[in-house]
DNA sequence: GTCTATATGTAGATAGAC
DNA sequence: GTCTATCTACATATAGAC
């Protein structure tokens, strides 16, 4: 049972002061740098204290732990981003006869576009796609990721009655891989091709792609 | 320059005996099995070692050090797979009016054959995921698997000649991607979808979807 | 909240007996 | 080739001064 707190008796827990938030979001950012680059097992608390211009124990005391931090810095920024493909895919579906490719479009593009000049969602892409491929870390998907996947899928059956749900989710996973892969395997592409490609030019192929892949 | 051994001299380095053979194949198979299911950084020797049933020393004397070890795992399986899909594509090729799907399924088709009844294979594929993914070990990716996939960005090349090298290239990195999340994350797939997919069938479906992707 | 010092465990690697 | 014992370094985490 929660005790309400008096009015005038100490809080349990202060509001952090301005230049305590700033410190968290220092050590927030490091972290998530640190861990984009070299993954979870590769990063160290060290490397990130380093990177932040903090003390070791200020990483502790702000992250609660190696694995507390990962995880808070994972969904810092998730529900930011699900809200952005949410408002975006709200706009599309208001559309009567809106085409499969805006749909696949909600999805991809905030991601593409937050990326694009902020390198701390760059880092963030990074670090989910370490977060999409490994088992270990499934729970932390199914919570910050799945839940707006899901309403994707439903929005995709509705404009393709067709194809089964399970026909569509596999679609997706399909998509998903190949928009991580575009935004955090760049050296995939350029030794692959002719000519090192553009990012954005790379989304709308991939969204034409993928389009036509679930059309089939 | 070298110099050529005389037939009676000792050997610089004796032929090893069958069992030293065995030895090294066991603590092969268990670095590959240890360094899948963690990762790089995440697996230990001590790890290898228990898993082999060896002792940690035997790791170091076969595996010339971590990263030594970790390097010569993913090459050992690398040509089999690469002698498979080159054939397998030849057979298509050779065929005057031979469809995109069958070149895509040259591809795709040998690794997950290779893993449907071998676990050493899907760890196999497992490692291979980790090492595409990360811009760390580009160099391996580039001597192991980028020959054969340039062969096949010009066996597409030629199918679809409307289509640039580029064009082509990014739809093959699409496809990879899909393919390992196919081989490696089958919990993706399982929480998205109503009921759990077989990879067979999967498989099936990702050629068919690639194949509309190139098409666009 | 911040920082220093330290406790405790475990990593990769090797030397040398067998 | 195989195995034991050990070296050295660095990891996470925490205790306690400020």
């Amino acid at each position: 049972m929660k005790t309400p707190r008096p009015i005038s008796a100490p809080p349990r827990k202060r509001a952090p002061s301005k230049r305590a938030l700033a410190t968290k979001r220092r050590v927030f950012d490091a972290a998530e740098k640190v861990f984009a680059e070299r993954g979870f097992d590769g990063a160290t608390i060290r490397d990130i204290a380093a990177e932040a211009g903090e003390p070791v124990g200020t990483i502790h005391h702000h992250g609660g732990g190696k694995e507390a931090l990962f995880h808070q810095v994972v969904a810092r920024r998730a529900e930011t981003l699900a809200q952005l493909r949410l408002t975006t895919l709200e706009a599309v579906t208001s559309q009567p006869d809106h085409r499969l490719e805006e749909i696949l479009s909600a999805f991809v593009r905030p991601f593409f576009d937050l990326a694009r000049d902020d390198p701390r969602w760059q880092h963030y892409a990074r670090l989910v796609a370490f977060v999409s491929a490994d088992p270990r870390w499934a729970k932390i998907s199914e919570t910050c990721f799945d839940p707006v996947a899901q309403v994707f899928v439903q929005a995709i059956c509705e404009r393709l009655p067709q194809k089964s749900k399970d026909q569509v989710a596999e679609g997706l996973v399909f998509t998903v891989s190949a928009m991580l892969a575009v935004l955090t395997s760049q050296h995939r592409f350029d030794t692959l091709g002719a000519v090192p490609a553009k990012t954005s030019s790379q989304m709308e192929h991939l969204i034409a792609f993928a389009a036509a892949g679930f059309q089939t």
